[in-house]
DNA sequence: GTTGGTGCAAATGATTTGCAAAAGG
DNA sequence: CCTTTTGCAAATCATTTGCACCAAC
């Protein structure tokens, strides 16, 4: 995996170290397809190293924020998820009935963007703008309109 | 103010009942202009009920959100804003540096929506999209550009 | 050897819940 | 009356922090 030095060159680069727990756990998260909350990435963390503890995974889930290597979001649980970040951005369509989750193209958010920058100047953050809603089958089964 | 009394009627409907405490709840909500966490709205109940609680506030909270007259949203605080359901909705820019937040017309969302409803059938709520990202004035302090 | 990282435990802060009493319909 | 709602206190749950020790560089 190269791109496995590249991450390790930018934590370098940053003045972090290299341990155990944080290259499990960099692992962990760069494998996980889509977000896993900070108790998942210990549950894995914990199959090879049983020891870590949960303020260790925050701390790292920290560090790698603020180098942009993974991104955190309120999926609307109450807990926050972490990501890989990734090439391409996305974002996720998320149900606020069953909980079901999609992830979405940029390219539905881009023309947007766009017009963001060019009204207001904002930069969007380009990945994972979490959109809730009703998902097909739960608005097939609720009213359908009324609701 | 008539509209308070159709809102009471949905509470009724859904055989809530109509507690002091719950209308000063009420009041509060419809003249917060913006969202308000439930420790704002404890200390705005408490100016008339010095003896509420924090759980009534958020009992209350959870029975309007659920008959869809408040709206709740996390604006990366770490804790939940509630907002009465506007009657043209709107979503909010965060700047991830300074906090600062502009109300966004539905607009520019709408575009989007009516893509996702016809690509995934999925009926995104028309409120409270948080939309993070940075601010003109913060992206010009910043990098501009590599960050 | 320095400095940053870790495990542990305890603190924090937000939200939820059990329960008996109070109040709405 | 019957059932929901409330206040209180205690419980949870996620996240953070202080600290002594250990390990990376």
């Amino acid at each position: 995996m190269s791109c496995e030095a590249e991450t390790v060159a930018v934590l370098r680069e940053a003045g972090h170290r290299l341990t155990p727990q944080r290259l499990v756990i960099l692992s962990i998260l760069r494998h996980a397809q889509g977000h896993v909350t900070a108790a998942e990435i210990l549950e894995s963390v914990r199959q090879e190293h049983p020891y870590v503890d949960i303020s260790t995974v925050y701390r790292n889930m920290s560090a790698l924020k603020e180098l942009h290597l993974v991104s955190e979001t309120d999926m609307g649980s109450g807990e926050y998820s972490y990501e890989w970040t990734m090439p391409e951005p996305h974002h996720h369509l998320i149900c606020r009935e069953c909980g079901a989750e999609v992830s979405l193209d940029d390219k539905y958010l881009r023309s947007m963007s766009r017009k963001l920058l060019k009204d207001y100047g904002f930069r969007a953050e380009p990945a994972h703008l979490a959109i809730f809603g009703l998902c097909q089958t739960c608005a097939q089964q609720g009213t359908g309109d009324s609701d």
